[in-house]
DNA sequence: GCCAACGTTGGC
DNA sequence: GCCAACGTTGGC
């Protein structure tokens, strides 16, 4: 089993939105990069750091679990959504995406707070300037922040 | 709102 | 295939 960290701005979908719907498609993933984590490298039943950015506190708030593996997004064929790509053909979908599962509420660990962490300075996430929705946490690095958590 | 960082696009 | 221009992300 494999770790992750999904980002989500809370103002389009937040740890509150999921825990209410319980299991929710990770749509409109526009980033080969992450896409690929998704398609390649996500199995049912890896975990998931689901964390908040572009927000007041930007932090881990919660965990998650794949639900199912990747599969077509559907927003990429929707005119409608911000997410629509009028190059992405239905007999060759260029954008998929997992469900996740709702776990648990964390309490915040805000991004300051693992950027203290020296157990954590490898962390994809806190690497400078990256911008990947989607990145890889090391066994390791998940333990320490479940250790952080639980304190 | 600013801007550093980085991915993508498109002209050549 | 290079690379300048442009767009996006996301912390601050």
């Amino acid at each position: 089993m494999r770790y992750w960290l999904m980002k989500s701005e809370p103002s389009d979908y937040s740890i509150d939105d999921l825990a209410r719907d319980k299991t929710a498609p990770w749509y409109g993933v526009r980033n080969y990069q992450a896409r690929n984590f998704m398609r390649d490298d996500m199995r049912v039943g890896d975990r998931a750091f689901f964390y908040h950015s572009s927000c007041d506190e930007p932090g881990i708030v919660g965990i998650v679990e794949v639900a199912a593996p990747a599969h077509p997004d559907v927003t990429q064929f929707d005119r409608k959504s911000k997410y629509y790509d009028s190059a992405s053909a239905r007999d060759n979908p260029r954008w998929v995406n997992v469900d996740v599962r709702f776990m648990a509420k964390t309490r915040l660990v805000t991004l300051d707070e693992l950027r203290r962490h020296k157990a954590l300075a490898k962390m994809r996430v806190l690497q400078r300037g990256n911008r990947l929705s989607i990145t890889p946490v090391e066994p390791a690095e998940w333990k320490h922040i479940m250790g952080m958590i639980q304190d």
